[in-house]
DNA sequence: CGAATCGTTGATTCAACTCAACGCGAGTGG
DNA sequence: CCACTCGCGTTGAGTTGAATCAACGATTCG
């Protein structure tokens, strides 16, 4: 099979990850144009302010969402991991009022937005598909207003490493106990309101209590159960496997 | 016009506020069966765990999301007024993850999942609307990240300010000198991860620079341009009033 | 009028920030 | 091959913004 091919399967099959569609929409998918997009590290995929024409699929590496703030302070509103979809917003918002910046090498798989909603026109399977990945993406930045909001440094911390943990194992990239992190402690702090000083202290406390061991930029989970406990960690916010509700007859 | 008319046109209004809908599509509208509900201060429109068969339009009132953390405290992560959309989310993910309640007498436009998921699949440009509203209810929660983890207590309490004030304007429900504030510092401190006292404090330090005034419960700007420039704020994020991207032909 | 809720204020504490220095490994170039 | 730089991680000392604790005032409402 084709790259090419592969990478529509990769798309097929996050959009169908709720069984909500039949054969024809399947092939409505296959007949988007897609081209392959490579991002070094630090690379800008969107800046605010702009108006893409693309949205894509990321297919591996991280990307991660930013706000940058008066003072100059950076704030990361979501972490992205294959697959994850980009961009949705942009297929119904003309003006990007956040950044998207790859985390590490990233590859993706890039749609021209006009393509993707002629398809959620014909298919409505497949806008629901697309709309539900959005309701998600909002969901998950919710639970990080709550984090962020009113959980301790320790619990927050504790709270992303499962988020990420439960994410990974989801994908398919790994279990829950060992998984890929490679933000600086820079950016940890600027996704969780802390400072770089902060999130080393509060990684070292998980660390010294056996909760959590690193090597470079990995992260294994020694105690999953407490590592849940302390994040205050439930991962319904992520919607992992439901059913299309009720309405699906 | 009877009461149901007048509340499906700001159904109807609401979802065509970017004139991407044809007759067809708000007849289709008209047809979905709704009834007015009201809410009492305090009730609980939805609950985490809950799976609701209906969403709605709040015509009258504040309605506020919130989540409870693990140690008893309350994130408020979203402020609804009229003519928001409520538990768009529900649409298409089962399960709700946050509490929905209202803030103070609330009337409510009733709809059942079913009926708006089949209006969406028959026109796809209710969908497109619908989902729109998502997106941009997603845009204000990562702002609201932003604005939790990387602003000072002053710049976040403006921040909130600018956008209240901003959304009733939008609305139609004042201009943005003069609006109503119905919540008490405890709940604007669950929104802005803060405590009362804390914000009893903000609040009073913008009274005493003459950035705005207070009586009971309504806001008047005194200033807009500094509360704006206190709060870093601008209204890209609330996308108000953008075409539908270029994709329309 | 009494009770309850909300707002206000002061005193004190503490979690997280700031500032500053140093360690360490990975590249890089002389 | 080593010296240098650069980015990142680590650690300590001191500061501060916001929390906590506690009391009291104001308003509403039955």
């Amino acid at each position: 099979m084709e790259p090419g091919n592969r990478a529509i399967a990769l798309l097929k099959d996050k959009l169908d990850s709720h069984g909500a569609l039949d054969a024809e929409d399947r092939a409505a998918i296959d007949r988007i144009p897609v081209v392959t997009r490579n991002y070094e590290p630090g690379q800008y995929l969107l800046r605010e302010g702009d108006r893409p024409k693309t949205c894509g699929l990321l297919m591996s590496g991280f990307v991660y969402r930013h706000k940058i703030v008066g003072d100059g302070g950076r704030q990361i509103v979501s972490i992205h991991i294959s697959p994850d979809l980009l961009d949705v917003q942009q297929l119904l918002l003309a003006e990007a009022d956040h950044n998207v910046q790859a985390l590490t090498l990233a590859s993706v798989l890039v749609m021209q937005i006009d393509d993707v909603i002629a398809v959620a026109i014909e298919r409505p399977a497949v806008a629901l598909a697309l709309w539900r990945q959005s309701l998600v993406d909002a969901s998950i930045v919710r639970e990080w207003v709550a984090n962020i909001g009113r959980r301790d440094a320790r619990a927050r911390t504790a709270h992303l490493l499962c988020e990420l943990a439960v994410r990974h194992d989801v994908a398919g990239l790994g279990d829950r106990r060992v998984f890929e992190l490679p933000m600086t402690q820079e950016q940890l702090g600027d996704a969780l309101g802390l400072t770089a000083v902060h999130i080393n202290r509060t990684l070292k406390t998980l660390e010294t209590d056996g909760v959590i061991t690193r090597s470079k930029r990995s992260v294994t989970v020694a105690d999953w159960n407490r590592l849940r406990t302390i994040g205050d960690f439930s991962s319904t916010y992520l919607h992992p496997r439901e059913v299309i509700a009720a309405h699906r007859n």
